[in-house]
DNA sequence: GTCTATAACTTGATAGAC
DNA sequence: GTCTATCAAGTTATAGAC
């Protein structure tokens, strides 16, 4: 399962051949299917895996009994850890989801969308409660949730600063940007 | 071209035949070959536009006599209208790009690669002027590119903000992050 | 569980008639 | 330039021996 993250994340799942998969794990292509079902199990396994940690991610915030900026930073640096921890597998989710056929697809889909839904709400409400800057709530997630979709592929920086200081940075640039 | 764009921005460039392509065109796939040498030219074709749209940005940035703050803003505005003119070719420039073989693969990242370490260089001086705040400079270059990764993916947003708009919020969540 | 062999199909690209 | 027909190679997945 990591080894088609990591082939997933460098080829693209449609450019990833079972032949290929097979030889990275010393296996025949026929003989993977002892293991999984189909090509597809594993795509759907690793967007479903990251969909659920984000959803679970936003669960947390919501219950947390803190301001919209401390909300704001707690989903930031979740997200960051989550990216640093298993960069490969956040690519799959972030790129290739749109390979999963369907139900898996609508499915997918609809879990995303119920997790901008309820960041949407935080910041609105931050918006509200003039924690934050009035400017569209849709812009500003956007900006948030893109801002940090480069911590996966720059792992030699999580060496380098440290991921408590990383995620830091990052969360004083996004925060200060649309504190009020 | 503009149709290729769009069928590799929403099916990925692997997952795009040839016959796909042929179909919204209102050709049978051998036809096209009349028009180009192959599949992977239009990839070539979408990826180096891209490359040197950025590449012609930087340069009009470094030529400007301004201070670090401005330069960094006209990137972004520029970068937000590429991205606002033609989305669907900034998602094949943006994802699409490893799958070009070489010696186009080598070519493309090492243009990347100069575009970055431009930025790179206009960060740094930022920070050394004491215009920026004094973070890794690499963090705040890949937290500004990305920040205005999602642009292209929303066309609605364009319609009810309108660019200028759009462009002016964006630019005040991010440069208020690393103003001093 | 792993292998070899292969089925069933799709891929990018070409040949040659019109 | 566009078509039909086709090729050679590569795809996921299965069958059946060990």
């Amino acid at each position: 399962m990591k080894k088609a993250a990591e082939l997933f994340h460098t080829k693209g799942y449609t450019a990833t051949t079972m032949r290929e998969l097979a030889q990275v794990v010393g296996l025949e292509a026929s003989s993977l299917y002892s293991h999984i079902k189909s090509k597809e199990e594993l795509l759907i396994h690793l967007c479903f895996t990251n969909a659920k940690k984000f959803s679970d991610g936003i669960e947390e915030a919501e219950k947390q009994d803190s301001s919209v900026c401390e909300k704001i930073e707690f989903l930031l640096n979740q997200q960051i850890k989550i990216a640093l921890e298993d960069g490969t597998s956040v690519t799959v989710f972030d790129d290739e989801w749109k390979h999963l056929s369907e139900p898996y697809l609508s499915s997918f889909l609809q879990i995303r969308k119920d997790y901008q839904r309820r960041f949407l709400k935080i910041i609105t409400h931050g918006i509200e409660k003039k924690e934050l800057i009035d400017i569209s709530p849709s812009i500003i997630m956007n900006t948030l949730i893109s801002s940090i979709r480069w911590v996966h592929l720059k792992p030699e920086l999580l060496k380098q600063t440290g991921m408590q200081d990383l995620s830091k940075d990052i969360s004083q640039i996004i925060l200060t940007g649309i504190k009020k």
